[in-house]
DNA sequence: CACGGCCCTGCTCC
DNA sequence: AGGAGCAGGGCCG
């Protein structure tokens, strides 16, 4: 089938590596990591509003094509019932191993992790997770970069997917190195910490005209900050110390308080038992898990904490890929059921822009 | 400490 | 047509 004609492409690619090594250094490598479909939602894990650069391609006719970018490198997947299907394009760094890429993917979509096995446990845990447990999907927390995660939830205060998409693409083509050319578009990697401290003093100017609005100086003031703490160690850093303890550290940050701080523990942190609170599931809380707080108006910092407290007594060191299985879950059907009654003119909408 | 007002922009609703 | 209201928060008073 299509492998075929690829092996051909892989071949060419290859011969062509010498003579354009010194200008491009790009590798084009295929493989395939054997996972059940039912263990993973591509749909949901990489479009739900974890990482905002990957999309569905489009023009796919038999399988679904999702197409990224993550770790410096330009990804595209598919599924079969039994495997993950990649091609990837990228920098592979001098290493030779053979699955360097797998790793990294594996990596990233946290494939070791067990999912089957602990929705099982999660549903001896409490009624609401198992009243659930036929709707639910294979969501998966992403272990994603944290520049890159940190950045991005910076944008997503009072935003919504679409918009913080467009935002980073921005970013990305202004500050970012260029992978390659891939379906009619240039694709860059995020920007490294050097690139964006380099042109420091330009930055929030140029992100108010690129319409960031009043995260330009956030932004701008934050990427400063962790260069000064230490970059990539302090990253490091960030990992090897207790969730709490790195929480500290990330709400020191400008426009990070509580909530963005925990999406930020969970998704490139290692911090599984991370429960970002939003109003979605403040709201859950109140009417399911916590009846008490019927009458609170507001998240303050306090009511923050016994709410997330709450949610990791109930569900233990996970607690935050509990509630990103429950949120994506529930917001999807949400989502399917609105769709329905509107798509008529949600989809002339999309399409006049 | 809790609360309300405010922040940029873009979209939806009316 | 065009303004209010709001979106998966955070900061400041």
């Amino acid at each position: 089938m299509l492998s075929v004609s690829f092996k051909c492409v892989v071949r060419l690619q290859f011969a062509i590596v010498p003579i354009y090594y010194y200008t491009k250094r790009m590798h084009i490598h295929q493989g395939q990591i054997a996972v059940n479909e039912k263990e993973l939602n591509l749909d949901l894990t990489l479009l739900g509003g974890q990482s905002f650069r990957w999309e569905k391609l489009d023009g796919s006719e038999c399988k679904t094509t999702y197409k990224g970018v993550a770790y410096n490198a330009y990804w595209e997947l598919t599924q079969d019932p039994k495997n993950l299907h990649y091609t990837v394009h990228g920098d592979s760094k001098g290493s030779s191993d053979a699955d360097f890429y797998d790793k990294l993917l594996k990596r990233y979509l946290r494939l070791d992790f067990d999912l089957n096995e602990n929705v099982n446990e999660w549903r001896k845990l409490h009624p609401h997770f198992e009243e659930l447990s036929t709707k639910l999907k294979a969501v998966r927390v992403l272990d994603q970069e944290p520049l890159e995660n940190i950045l991005s939830f910076i944008c997503s205060q009072n935003n919504n997917i679409k918009r913080i998409s467009t935002m980073i693409e921005w970013l990305c083509s202004k500050y970012g190195n260029k992978i390659g050319h891939f379906h009619s578009k240039d694709v860059y990697t995020f920007p490294s910490l050097e690139s964006l401290v380099e042109h420091q003093d330009e930055l929030e100017v140029q992100l108010r005209q690129a319409k960031f609005g009043y995260r330009a100086k956030f932004i701008a003031q934050s990427v400063a900050k962790i260069n000064e703490f230490g970059g990539t160690k302090w990253f490091e850093n960030l990992r090897k110390l207790s969730y709490h303890e790195a929480r500290t550290e990330l709400v020191k940050l400008p426009g990070i308080g509580f909530k963005v701080a925990d999406c930020i523990c969970l998704m490139s942190l290692n911090h599984l038992e991370s429960v970002p609170i939003d109003t979605h599931i403040f709201k859950i809380a109140q009417s399911v898990y916590m009846p008490q707080l019927k009458n609170v108006k507001a998240v303050t910092p306090k009511i923050y904490e016994e709410i997330a407290e709450n949610f990791r007594n109930i569900y233990g060191p996970y607690a935050g890929w509990t509630q990103a299985v429950l949120f994506c879950s529930e917001l999807q059907q949400f989502q399917t059921e609105k769709g329905v009654e509107k798509s008529p003119s949600k989809t002339n909408k999309k399409r006049k822009k």
